[in-house]
RNA sequence: GUGGCCGUAGCUCAGCUGGUAGAGCAUCGGAUUGUGGCUCCGAUGGUCGCGGGUUCAAUCCCCGUCGGUCACCCCA
């Protein structure tokens, strides 16, 4: 192509197709439904040293081996664009030692991260999420508090269709005894599984159960499950964690062989899946989970309990339904005036801000073409009322106003005419504006 | 990274065994010298993704390439 395009699998959201106002208001939304949880916005840089993402996010795993986008700065040090959020806002904690002022913290975020993957519906190289973290509570109620939040958020944008789906890794030596546990029992049939798994038994075995390769299956039924794992206090929290989800009236379904693919979780993970169909093959809304060795393995004076989420907006989008917007309150002013006539157009030019400063939503085709273009144009931009000014309305002081939905044209005064505008705004808010 | 399908006007698409392109919508103008939407008339708009090959001749056939899309892997 000789023209320049955007980067496969970057877009662009254009106003007027509709998207570009959904975005807005889902953010909107997440920041309300995170204020009304205590939680404030973190912004962290889109940029990290990669070092970052490599100790947090896991070396093993796929979104460090094969999907982040790296480079060398002018300093030659080594640096990513962030592939998710939490390894940043972790960072971003530590490094302002937010944890000795307040001893619990609660952060939200919403930006764009990046993974180079193939696109396909659902997703992108540069895709966007919304999250939330909490610092400095190893509570359940923690757990239960934010799988609720990302639950009643989706509700709020009328998301219905869709399965929470927790399990519980327990701590570090669950892990590694069941980690052990795995690759005893899938050693043996080394040879018979997928070559994915093959190469994944001794990096990362938990990730064999995650496989939908038909030749894992035999095998993974009969793996050892991870509840038998459990340290005592990770039982005794993750049925902290699942009554509490009761007691709130959030529905989820707990399975053993989610284990999420970073390897900072531990304790409890979940994962909130679409069942409406609308996404494809990539029906993962989020997920989230626990992470209590985060904060010591990037460098943490002391230990930091942590727990977040993280959704897809491209794919909440996908998933929630579409609604129109009202309609907003417009005017548009209108000069009669041959082309030279500057006074005329100086006119309506000055009305329209008069307008705007009292906060009128005001448009004018500063064009100035023939009365007609004008009107079309109004119409176009569905306002709702033209204000026509020409010479008659000069001479008399008068304004001719016009009601777009009706046809109706009266003339007003300048003096009364914001209280006019005012009045028909009133009526047309009252009547949710058609 | 692998595979399927698809690239023709701003958008959605048509284009018959190869004879250098058409519709609808959108845009602009006119019918209506200071009045939008509906209707009618007209106009603008295309290196047929790009490069090569076959052919007298390629939007059409072949190869490559780039882009899009969906799926796999995995994930948001």
């Amino acid at each position: 192509m000789a023209t320049l395009q955007a980067v496969t699998g970057m877009n662009d959201l254009l106003p007027g197709d509709g998207q570009g106002a959904r975005w807005q208001r889902l953010e909107a939304a997440f920041r309300e439904t995170c204020g009304r949880y205590g939680f404030q916005e973190v912004r962290t840089p889109l940029c990290e040293y990669a070092e970052l993402f490599q100790r947090s996010v896991g070396e093993a795993t796929d979104i460090v081996e094969k999907e982040m986008y790296t480079f060398d700065d002018r300093g030659n040090r080594r640096l990513a664009l962030r592939p998710e959020g939490t390894a940043s806002a972790v960072r971003a904690a530590i490094e302002h030692s937010v944890l000795a002022r307040e001893t619990v913290v609660r952060w939200c975020y919403l930006g764009a991260m990046f993974r180079a993957e193939r696109p396909a519906k659902g997703r992108y190289r540069q895709f966007h999420q919304v999250g939330a973290e909490v610092y400095g509570d190893d509570s359940p109620a923690v757990d239960a508090e934010v799988i609720d939040l990302a639950s009643s958020f989706l509700q709020g944008i009328g998301i219905t269709k869709f399965t929470v789906r927790v399990n519980s890794l327990g701590g570090a030596e669950t892990r590694a005894r069941y980690r052990d546990a795995l690759i005893a029992h899938f050693a043996p049939h080394r040879d018979a599984l997928s070559p994915d798994s093959q190469s994944r038994l001794e990096r990362n075995p938990l990730r064999i159960l995650d496989s939908k390769d038909p030749r894992d299956l035999p095998f993974k039924a009969g793996a050892p499950s991870i509840v038998d794992a459990l340290t005592d206090e990770d039982r005794a929290h993750f049925e902290r964690v699942k009554e509490f989800l009761s007691a709130l009236g959030t529905p989820f379904v707990v399975d053993p062989s989610l284990v999420r693919g970073l390897d900072y979780y531990t304790r409890t993970v979940f994962e909130i899946v679409d069942t409406s169909g609308a996404l494809g093959a990539q029906d993962a809304l989020g997920g989230g989970g626990r992470y209590d060795q985060l904060f010591t393995e990037l460098g943490a004076s002391k230990p930091v309990p942590a727990f977040g989420f993280a959704l897809g907006i491209e794919r909440l989008l996908l998933a929630a339904p579409v609604t129109e917007e009202a309609k907003p309150f417009r005017v548009a002013v209108v000069a009669v005036a041959k082309p030279d006539e500057h006074a005329t157009h100086a006119g309506v030019l000055g009305l329209a801000r008069e307008l705007r400063m009292r906060g009128v939503e005001t448009v004018v085709d500063t064009r100035f073409g023939s009365m007609k273009s004008q009107m079309r144009r109004a119409n176009d931009l569905a306002a709702t009322v033209v204000l026509v000014i020409g010479s008659n309305e000069l001479a008399s002081g008068q304004v001719s106003m016009k009601l777009m939905a009706t046809g109706e044209q009266r003339s007003v005064a300048r003096a009364s005419l914001l209280d006019e505008l005012a009045q028909l705004q009133r009526a047309a808010a009252a009547t949710g504006a058609p």
